[in-house]
RNA sequence: GCCGAAGUGGCGGAACGGUAGACGCAUCGGACUUAAAAUCCGCUGGGGCACCCGCCCCGUACGGGUUCGAAUCCCGUCUUCGGCACCA
């Protein structure tokens, strides 16, 4: 299907960018010409999977390479790196399958991503690759931990951590999905273990304050609030009645104090056990028994409350009422204290619990309905006065002000702010990631962080790779590694836990500013030069976690003077993921008659193809067959099958995944089309951020572009001779080639790539219609060309007599004169319905376009013997009677 | 349930509040060819009148509103996608 021989184009230049180091950006000190200003684009450094590169990836690097290579051509210096997240589970998991060394898969894997991409014509400055898995690298990464540890900002901490058996490690908070492991989907429990933890939530306000100056996109700003989630109310104590304990709540509505009716702890609650009655004692120890075995899927599952009461009273400090103690799960130990003040008349969850077991509801904000529901808006408060305190008449705002400071000036509460933010569990009991630089002296006494000198801490060579099954990894099998000796010479065993996937990530963007540094993390010059990064291309499923702890990461490195910005990366976009090719889907029953789309329940599963499906009529099975495009048609909103219109199909792109056997390979996309068809095609699909579907037909599309545009220079007969004309070109040509330098200027600028390749595809098209191309229009319509098919048009370019590669040409300039044309087509509008259209000179006055509107055929029949109320001119678009 | 984004031809998608459907795909027709492929040219939202240029009505998820004029702005509803989910 080769329409232009790109195996060979696509071939030579990329053999030519390799041996002449086209893309090759000089350190600072090392001779880059600083006085050009700065463009960092950064893509997400992939892991290398075994799987190799799938579609999805060169969507955001197609992308990110063509604003590269077009500040290139705009005179910048950029700074377009790329490397390896290399870490992590799969290596592993092949390594306990086959025993090779994770070292050894990872390479190959590397080797062959790198090769991919490069088959691409990605004009990454390799020279700089890196990979987390290198110790040369890995050595920093420790090094940040030390930095962090010296700050107090890592700590090791008796956690609730989530074990999984499954995969025989311990997971994050954010890996665990639903109660299940994200990888795998296997079970998790919660078991205490000691475990290197960082306090992110120290970080937590600034994480906060900063995202303000960011060109991110607004969803993953949310997101990133939302996961902080800061809050600020009160934490209040009551006192138990008959014990010498104290029991603090948080409350964002210390207003509210008069009508907490009950408490509640959290099952896990250090107080629990001490104040519970003898007579409750069993009925709570079962139950907090019982939740600790729930894993916090079924905790969470069951919507309806459950809980008991302990016995206990605490006092209201407000008004000295006894407030009886219950326990409940559906208050966290891990948010707040662990415990609440229940006010069951302004907060959903409690007014649930208080209906569930007959406990008071007292209304203190007039406005709602208590009977019916719990009232959380705004109002005036009622029964809230006693001899200490009244906000009786107080609206929530002055109420909530009023308590604060009676709170703070009798001493039973204080100010406080919350977060939903919780420190970082950074530890995890696998082989294959970063060693910590720690170790235990064999005598018990504390851990020793290992000093500079020793980095870096290098993962052994050999070892068992199997989880020991224990929450100790795997490390802890390889003797010869393990034991070893304090910098005090007392003999010592080594931290085996590793860090966990996100921190070589956390990082990287830094050390690709000079990633050759022996003594340094980054050189301030370069990092001065550079930082920060101007644009980063990713997956939005990094929104929370990746950009968050290298966020945090980024503040420290600032704070120990390693960075001069607060923030790593200025602007953010995501690029939207690529779904399969669409597809037909019909359902039948177990006797194969089919059944109507509209007459099928499913279950909801995360994963689609976990879905049980069944007839809703009946309840009975039903099965998804696929049907070819031929066999349905459109029929109101939605498909049908042609053989019977009553049928209604499933028309939808699905994820790609290899259960569904949808997968598109690049290289088999670059085998049949090229490189430069592919970058295209991907860029030509629609907005960059926008999930959508993969259409072969649409790449054969792109290709037909190309293929024409190839033939306006070369003569496919002869292949070699020229097709350009000596010609000086017409006005009518300029104008065409100045808008077209225009428009995709402007929509490389905005990232509107789709729009650009289609003003590219009306230049070839008026171009074939003119039967030959003036050179003088050739030229600046390669170096349009080059950020997106760099390939072809280095080749152009090259059959045009220049010598050497176009990558550092400059940008086409649009000429103002060209971009006006002396007459313009205008609307005319009757009442704002279009009635025809003038052709006027394009610096007509307005009186003259009016006059030739109103003497426009169709119009004057409008405007005829009606009056003219109102005449609205646009110029050069558009005028307009109002009658 | 909450937060965010989005609903436009057969399909992917274009449209500073100003001629809706650019560009591409698919379909159909024509040219070239012994033929096919490739290529080139043309048509293509729906309906109606005219069938010679043309003209009219409807149409951007649905219902309202603002405006001379709304895919675009405002209010409400529905649907889809992504995220969060007892966070006090």
């Amino acid at each position: 299907m080769a329409a232009y021989p790109h195996h060979d184009i696509e071939a030579r230049w990329q053999r030519f960018w390799a041996d002449n180091q086209t893309f090759r950006t000089p350190t600072v000190r090392n001779g880059l010409d600083t006085s050009k200003p700065a463009y960092y684009v950064l893509d997400m450094f992939p892991y290398p999977s075994g799987a190799g590169l799938h579609v999805g990836h060169p969507e955001g690097y197609t992308a990110t390479d063509i604003l590269a290579r077009y500040k290139r051509m705009r005179g910048f210096n950029v700074l377009h790196p790329m490397g390896w997240d290399a870490f992590g589970l799969p290596a592993e998991q092949y390594a306990i399958q086959t025993g090779t060394h994770p070292a050894i898969t990872t390479k190959r894997n590397i080797e062959r991503f790198r090769e991919q991409l490069q088959a691409l014509g990605f004009s990454y400055d390799w020279s700089r690759e890196l990979a987390t898995t290198d110790p040369d690298y890995y050595r920093w990464t420790q090094w940040i931990f030390l930095k962090l540890h010296e700050r107090g900002l890592a700590y090791l901490d008796e956690v609730p951590v989530n074990w999984c058996e499954g995969l025989g490690t311990v997971l994050a908070n954010e890996e665990v999905i639903d109660g299940k492991s994200e990888r795998g989907g296997f079970p998790v429990e919660r078991r205490y273990l000691k475990q290197w933890v960082l306090r992110i939530t120290e970080y937590a306000d600034r994480l906060l304050e900063d995202l303000d100056g960011l060109d991110w996109p607004t969803s993953t700003l949310e997101m990133q609030r939302h996961w902080i989630g800061r809050s600020e109310g009160a934490e209040v104590d009551f006192a138990v009645d008959g014990h010498d304990a104290t029991i603090t709540v948080f409350t964002t509505r210390p207003d509210t104090l008069f009508g907490a009716t009950y408490m509640v702890l959290a099952p896990e609650h250090s107080l629990v056990a001490q104040i519970t009655t003898d007579a409750q004692r069993p009925a709570v120890q079962d139950y907090v028994d019982e939740t600790a075995r729930k894993s916090d899927l079924e905790r969470t599952e069951g919507k309806e409350k459950t809980g008991v009461f302990t016995g206990a009273y605490a006092v209201n400090p407000a008004n000295g009422a006894p407030v009886p103690i219950w326990v409940a799960d559906y208050v966290l130990a891990t948010y707040g204290t662990g415990a609440i003040m229940a006010v069951p008349g302004h907060d959903v969850r409690d007014y649930a619990f208080a209906q569930a077991f007959d406990l008071p509801i007292v209304e203190v904000v007039a406005g709602g309905d208590l009977s019916a529901e719990a009232f959380v808006g705004d109002g005036p408060h009622v029964n809230s006065s006693s001899e200490y305190v009244s906000l009786d008449g107080l609206r929530n705002a002055e109420a909530k002000a009023a308590m604060l400071a009676w709170l703070e000036a009798s001493g039973a509460g204080r100010r406080k702010v919350n977060y939903k933010l919780r420190d970082w569990l950074f530890a995890r009991q696998r082989f294959w990631g970063e060693p910590f630089p720690v170790v235990f002296p064999e005598d018990g006494s504390g851990p020793i962080v290992l000093p500079e000198s020793e980095l870096p801490v290098r993962l052994p060579e050999t070892g068992d790779y199997r989880p020991s099954g224990t929450p100790e990894g795997p490390l802890a099998a390889v003797t010869e590694w393990v034991e070893t000796v304090a910098p005090d010479g007392r003999p010592a065993r080594r931290e085996t836990n590793t860090m966990p996937n996100w921190a070589g990530s956390c990082w990287y963007y830094l050390r690709y500013l000079d990633p050759k540094n022996a003594d340094k993390l980054v050189d301030p010059a370069e990092e001065n030069y550079w930082m920060p990064v101007d644009l980063y291309v990713g997956g939005a499923e990094h929104a929370v976690l990746h950009l968050l702890y290298a966020r945090f990461w980024h503040k420290v490195l600032y704070d120990i003077g390693v960075v001069t910005t607060k923030e790593p990366f200025q602007k953010l976009v995501h690029q939207g993921m690529i779904l399969g090719e669409v597809e037909y889907t019909a359902f039948r029953d177990e006797a194969g008659a089919f059944v109507s789309r509209d007459d099928v329940a499913e279950t909801e599963e995360k994963d689609e193809m976990d879905k049980t499906i069944w007839r809703a009529s009946d309840g009975r099975r039903v099965e998804g067959v696929r049907v070819a495009e031929t066999e349905v048609e459109k029929k109101g909103d939605g498909f049908v099958l042609k053989s019977d219109a009553t049928i209604r199909v499933e028309a939808r792109a699905h994820k790609m995944s290899k259960s569904r056997g949808n997968v598109v390979n690049p290289d088999d996309v670059v085998k049949e089309y090229g490189a430069d068809s592919l970058r295209l095609y991907e860029m030509f699909m629609g907005p960059l951020e926008q999930v959508k579907p993969w259409s072969t037909r649409g790449v054969d599309g792109v290709h037909r572009f190309l293929a024409r545009a190839w033939r306006l220079f070369v003569d496919g007969e002869t292949d070699g001779a020229t097709k350009l004309s000596d010609d000086a070109p017409t006005k009518e040509q300029l104008q065409a080639l100045h808008r077209t330098i225009q428009k995709v200027t402007d929509d490389i600028e905005a990232m509107r790539f789709n729009t650009a390749i289609s003003a590219m595809m009306e230049f070839v098209n008026a171009a074939t219609k003119w039967g030959a191309l003036p050179k003088a229009l050739a030229g600046p319509f390669v170096l349009l060309l080059a950020p997106f098919a760099p390939h072809m048009a280095e080749e152009l370019w090259h059959r045009m007599g220049n010598t050497d590669t176009l990558a550092y040409a400059p940008w086409p300039e649009t000429d103002a004169r060209y971009l006006t044309s002396d007459t313009v087509e205008i609307a005319v509008q009757v009442n704002g319905k279009l009635r025809g259209t003038i052709t006027v000179a394009a610096d007509a006055s307005k009186d003259d376009v009016l006059a030739q509107a109103r003497a426009h055929e169709n119009v004057a029949k409008y405007l005829d013997g009606a009056a003219v109320k109102k005449e609205v001119f646009v110029p050069r678009r558009l005028v307009g009677f109002v009658v």
